[in-house]
DNA sequence: TTGTTTCATGAATATTTTTCACCAAGATGA
DNA sequence: TCATCTTGGTGAAAAATATTCATGAAACAA
């Protein structure tokens, strides 16, 4: 019996399991195969003697052994965490300004709960939303008017790089009594036919335009816009059209029953979000910083995000 | 630049750097070797691009940066222990009983405090000294009128497994004045025209009678005992005669002068300390965790201990 | 001066982790 | 019902990583 040490490794294993709620999503969140955290996972039973969780149940579900080692990996890498960003802090100082661009409406319900977190851990760094809506947001990060750009694309630029937030499915909200409703899956043509309602943007920061439709030189019947996710939801329970929004944005309305949800094409469509930030600011503690409180906080609180390569593919 | 994550074993590696106050003992301290050390310690600082400390001085001296990661250490090292501790509950149950025998009158300098500890880490544990003097300790065990015994000797014995504490100097210490005291080591026969100063107990459990005199045939010119060490060092320090102590023991008292201490042969007289337990009772949590207190306990406060391999050589 | 101790470093080695290529068991859907 | 997917587990192979070995340089003591 040979007796190996915890190690953080372990534990940033178990707190992915609880967020994921299965080995195999753990291992995705983590960057690993399924199979090495099976492994991981049995050295750890071995190791005290104890099962974590029952794996039969989805999501699966602790034992107290594992409720024990989920209490200490939240409490120690919250811990490391803080004392990682004191020592970023003792490196280049703790002051800065941190300008942040932001192109998608949906994105200020992560990006709010991030930025007062992130508050907390930098009080000495300015941190400002560029205000009005802009259809370039690169362009503001190049020419100096934003630090960092939350975009959907990592267009390969010089002096720009994209850190990869997450990614996430874009579903079809469609009401209950509406004829597609039984559809499982919807292709473009089944939009000819249909009235679209979005946000109030160009076409081309419409995921559901720009990857699914503009493609198949489909343009749906009728166009309708409203600014808020609430108002598109109404309109949708009322039959006055489909839109494509964020599943996480509207899973609290499809438990409460007033709206379904459909899949976007056999795989579904799914949407990425990067950070840009000029290659000056790369190693900017305090962006990075901002960077993994919003994959933190995301993670942490919406349903249903998955990983993106560090790669940008 | 690779960035690695940190983990536990950095930590550990932070904390013995503390607590020893220099790579090599550090190394000592975590069975590895100086080299390893260095290359550990080396990422680390790439790792956060910091110097963690000076090694020029001695003691090391930690930056503010290593200082941070020390704290760390110390706070996360503690919930490891704590959350390890309620996982053996977990398995095995919290209650219990340990009847501890020691057979060493300066044992009870650590003791007293590990089992302080011990008692807050398991309260339901009925947490013993057997009484009175014993001169065979691993008898009380087989027996089954003690359940721990602290004894010098990992004798092989059947039924009895022998686990660890550490390692300490005994040193010989005698009057400022004294004919002899320029003396950098003793030697045996040195002993011969002294009276040497002891704790009333048979021969055979005094290291410096069983490893030194007796081996080389000398007797001492006249005997006195005491119970109490400050009595040993007031009756040494009026030139009565010259004792045999831990160093640890006699370090306050070498710093306010009252007394010199010299080395007991060319590489010094050193005790070990190993726990011994019955075999059945070798995985129970509770015992195994009073001899990680202990050790741990000591090591942070007993000066120039030194680890002794889980072999017991 | 000469030894001795301490720490650093590159190359070699050992160990550990991770992946690969399977298998089995439940779901899911046709 | 049967195929098909997804999920999780395993042993063996591969990759990554940690550790040791064999040195050397610097500081310090005798």
């Amino acid at each position: 019996m040979k007796q190996s040490p915890l190690e953080l490794r372990h534990l940033r294993t178990v707190q992915a399991l609880a967020e994921t709620g299965s080995v195999s999503q753990a291992a995705k969140r983590l960057f690993l195969t399924q199979s090495a955290l099976s492994h991981q996972i049995r050295l750890l039973e071995e190791m005290y003697g104890l099962a974590l969780f029952e794996r039969k149940t989805v999501p699966l579900k602790f034992s107290p052994a594992g409720e024990r080692l989920l209490a200490l990996a939240r409490t120690m890498l919250a811990q490391v965490a803080a004392a990682e960003r004191d020592l970023a802090r003792l490196r280049q100082g703790d002051a800065g300004e941190l300008r942040v661009a932001v192109e998608c409406h949906t994105c200020f319900d992560w990006l709010m709960p991030a930025m007062d977190i992130f508050r907390l851990h930098w009080p000495a760094v300015e941190l400002d939303i560029v205000s009005g809506f802009h259809a370039d947001p690169v362009g503001l990060l190049v020419s100096g008017r934003a630090d960092l750009a939350v975009v959907s694309e990592a267009e390969e630029q010089d002096e720009v790089v994209y850190l990869p937030l997450f990614a996430y499915e874009m579903v079809l909200i469609v009401a209950r009594d509406h004829p597609l409703a039984g559809k499982r899956v919807w292709e473009a043509a089944d939009f000819a036919d249909e009235t679209l309602i979005s946000y109030p943007v160009p076409d081309a920061m419409l995921d559901l335009m720009r990857k699914v439709l503009k493609p198949a030189g489909v343009t749906p019947a009728a166009r309708r816009s409203s600014e808020l996710t609430v108002a598109i939801i109404q309109l949708v329970a009322s039959r006055r059209g489909v839109a494509a929004l964020p599943f996480w944005a509207v899973k609290p309305y499809l438990e409460r029953g007033y709206v379904v949800a459909r899949r976007i094409g056999e795989k579904g469509l799914i949407s990425e979000l990067y950070a840009a930030l000029r290659s000056a600011d790369a190693e900017l503690a305090y962006a990075r910083d901002f960077v993994a409180t919003v994959r933190e906080t995301s993670f942490a609180t919406l349903p249903g995000l998955s990983t993106l390569d560090p790669a940008g593919s």
